[in-house]
DNA sequence: GTCTATAACGTGATAGAC
DNA sequence: GTCTATCACGTTATAGAC
């Protein structure tokens, strides 16, 4: 039979959640070891003894998030046998649903990369990831072709990352000027999931002088 | 004769100045008085003097950060003498050269959000500021029409921002992963500027199965 | 108003018992 | 492995001379 659902028995690895989760809402400068332990409901010293310091526990944490929110995008964006649409359906969908089970994480690797561009841009190695994929290929075929039109391949990047991700960078301020509570706010987030590949193909699709 | 322009005369302006510089750039919980200090070429003390102390010095610049960032949608988007599309025009044209000039602002007050949800989106007061603006009646107009579908409001100014601001924000890995220097950035950012309302007019005005 | 020196405090990390 | 107690240090803030 598999491993059982590890909930309380490695102590690491409940160090390692509550790290995650701390340090995705408050960022590394704001939170203290102290919060960490207290969230793993262990001692302040453990934290030490299986991780050494702060800033290695930190370099864990940040290293998996990036990693696991970049994976989908390689497996998305290289697949020969969808369409270009059928990626940004693929895209949308999966990863609102990710944003919204996890909404802090696109401002914690923003605001972290600020505070330390040098170090931790490199980890982010996703030239090619984006540039290099099937998805960039299709996209420059039908830029050849003269069906897509005023939109390169990185102004597009900007565009798609911008209007998917966004909205949860932002998230606090967007229900506080648009009076949502979090269940309506989660629904409009649902929404796009439709929403987003139709507002993508408008962009890159439509020729002016129509 | 206007007074002379102040850029060594007045000390309280000139720490203001420096905090808000090194606060930008690395947010309250990484910001140490002594970096402030130093930006400012005074002494410690000095800053204690004038504004008792960092959260309260934090305060006046996150306030008129705020403030200065939001105080043009205002004037722009109610003019009753400009349509929707030139809106959109005069939007891109000021806000990219602002953040152009200053790319720290929007990351800044995102994450400082994120940090103290409660207490700073209330100084965000911005609900009347999109939701009741001649922009708004305008656009509700055109919805009513029938010209613009699939898209709310709240969607809409999700797009707008996304578009806008998120190029900003995401600088750091933009360049990284575009595999672009600064000047060549730069030069995205300033054609964001004509793109920016053909992209949003594609949003709007698109209907599917053209 | 501006400085130096220092107090007061918070936080990361460790020693050492169990 | 896990805990309590404590150290070592950095940072905010202030006292007091000038």
């Amino acid at each position: 039979m598999a491993k059982k659902k590890e909930l309380d028995i490695n102590t690491e690895a409940k160090i390692k959640n509550a790290a995650k989760n701390v340090f995705h809402k408050k960022g590394f400068a704001a939170t203290r070891t102290r919060d960490i332990a207290e969230a793993a409901g262990i001692n302040l010293a453990l934290l030490n003894y299986y991780f050494r310091s702060k800033e290695k526990l930190f370099h864990i944490i940040i290293q998996e998030t990036m990693q696991d929110f970049m994976k989908s995008f390689h497996g998305i964006f290289n697949d020969e046998k969808t369409t270009l649409d059928e990626k940004l359906e693929l895209v949308a969908s999966h990863y609102i649903d990710l944003l919204v089970e996890q909404p802090d994480i696109p401002i914690f690797i923003l605001s972290e990369i600020r505070n330390n561009p040098e170090e931790l841009k490199e980890k982010f190695q996703s030239r090619h990831l984006f540039f290099e994929s099937v998805f960039a290929k299709q996209f420059q075929k039908e830029v050849e072709q003269g069906k897509i039109v005023n939109l390169s391949m990185s102004q597009f990047m900007m565009n798609l990352m911008g209007l998917l991700v966004f909205p949860f960078v932002a998230s606090p301020l967007i229900k506080a000027t648009s009076e949502l509570d979090d269940t309506a706010y989660q629904e409009q987030m649902l929404q796009r999931k439709k929403l987003f590949p139709i507002w993508m193909k408008r962009i890159m699709y439509t020729k002016e002088g129509n």
